[in-house]
DNA sequence: AACCCACACAACCGCAGTACT
DNA sequence: TAGTACTGCGGTTGTGTGGGT
């Protein structure tokens, strides 16, 4: 037996709200607030709403001090940093930004900010081959090959130590059922509802050549988690944990933090975008006027009110190492992973 | 002018967590 | 301790609108 209702579903009105029913719901919590229960909350402000709707439409449109309209690019910078660190924890990234909400924030990231980020990954200077060196990150440069591109042939050109086993990413994602083809994550179709995502392990001939030992499938969608409480998808996970994981920091030991990854990504493609205006004479250019990253205080005066200790403090119970474990986190989303490659 | 399509935003749905009895 | 009610969250869907053909 499922839980009942939260309403009589048959009898509350759904859909856009008209200006009498906002005028209602704002002039009734104006006198006598929510009462700590959104339930009754409707019935007696005299609507056919259900409380949660009634809920909904308080806190994201009708409350006071919230702001609507274009994000500045001071939110767009605090947003892409702490969707790279924390994933799509809407409601802690809508906490850093006064008058937002995590609907809002959830809406602008899924129409604008995540095409803006994957446009910039997509250029075609920021392939990934010029910014990563080949002898520690070798599974990368091949993920962004050309859709459709063969995988890892016997020929790939990349050195890496013999019988070594490397883990390719889970983001990466096929464009159909081919398992021999990996797309680029930043194309159109990675960043489609219905993806495979997969797992493989790659490993070094004597010759220094990676050849493909094992793959494997996850259904789902781009943004997959698993989070479904069936634990439906534990399977597929386990196997990654499993795996020898081989470029989790630069060859002279040096951790490369997310962070300074997406800092470079981002940097990379605004130069490379002022350089191509140049080159073509101006105009169009989407990201004219934003700060650099390296610019002083481009992420000091983006003040949080959260340290990054104290948010993953708050996530703890779903992420247990944002940066050592980043490739075999299942959490990640391929935008995370995305803002990782692109760095 | 009519139709189609893409986009942006609002709203809904289902689940998990928590408080209460 | 178990069951229930309620809230909060994140993913998804629905709807209105504007642009292109």
């Amino acid at each position: 037996m499922g839980r009942a209702p939260c309403c009589d579903k048959a009898n509350v009105k759904k859909g856009p709200w008209s200006p009498e029913e906002d005028a209602k719901l704002k002039e009734y919590i104006g006198k006598f607030g929510t009462g700590g229960n959104w339930i009754a909350l409707p019935q007696k402000a005299g609507l056919k709403r259900c409380g949660k709707s009634c809920r909904l439409r308080w806190l994201n449109y009708l409350r006071p001090n919230i702001k609507h309209g274009e994000f500045s690019d001071e939110e767009d910078k605090i947003i892409c940093q702490l969707f790279a660190n924390i994933g799509s924890r809407w409601s802690i990234i809508a906490a850093q930004l006064p008058g937002r909400t995590d609907n809002d924030i959830k809406n602008y990231w899924n129409t604008k900010l995540k095409k803006k980020l994957i446009g910039m990954a997509n250029h075609p200077h920021h392939k990934i081959t010029h910014q990563a060196p080949s002898t520690y990150r070798p599974v990368l440069q091949t993920s962004l090959s050309p859709l459709s591109s063969p995988v890892l042939s016997a020929s790939s050109p990349y050195h890496c130590s013999p019988n070594a086993l490397y883990n390719t990413p889970s983001a990466l994602s096929f464009s159909g059922f081919d398992h021999q083809t990996i797309t680029n994550p930043f194309s159109p179709l990675a960043n489609s509802s219905k993806i495979l995502h997969s797992s493989s392990i790659l490993q070094c001939t004597h010759d220094g050549h990676l050849s493909s030992m094992q793959s494997y499938l996850m259904f789902g969608g781009a943004e997959a988690s698993c989070s479904s409480s069936d634990g439906s998808c534990s399977n597929q996970i386990s196997h990654s944990r499993d795996m020898e994981y081989e470029y989790g920091s630069a060859p002279n030991g040096e951790k490369k933090g997310i962070m300074q990854k997406f800092c470079n990504f981002y940097n990379n493609a605004l130069e490379e975008n002022k350089k191509n205006m140049l080159s073509n004479g101006g105009g169009g250019d989407e990201f004219a006027g934003k700060p650099h990253i390296n610019d002083v205080g481009f992420w000091e005066d983006a003040r949080l009110d959260y340290e990054l200790e104290e948010i993953k403090k708050l996530i703890s119970s779903s992420y247990n190492n944002v940066s050592s474990d980043f490739f075999l986190d299942e959490n990640k989303t391929a935008e995370q992973r995305a803002m990782y490659y692109g760095c």
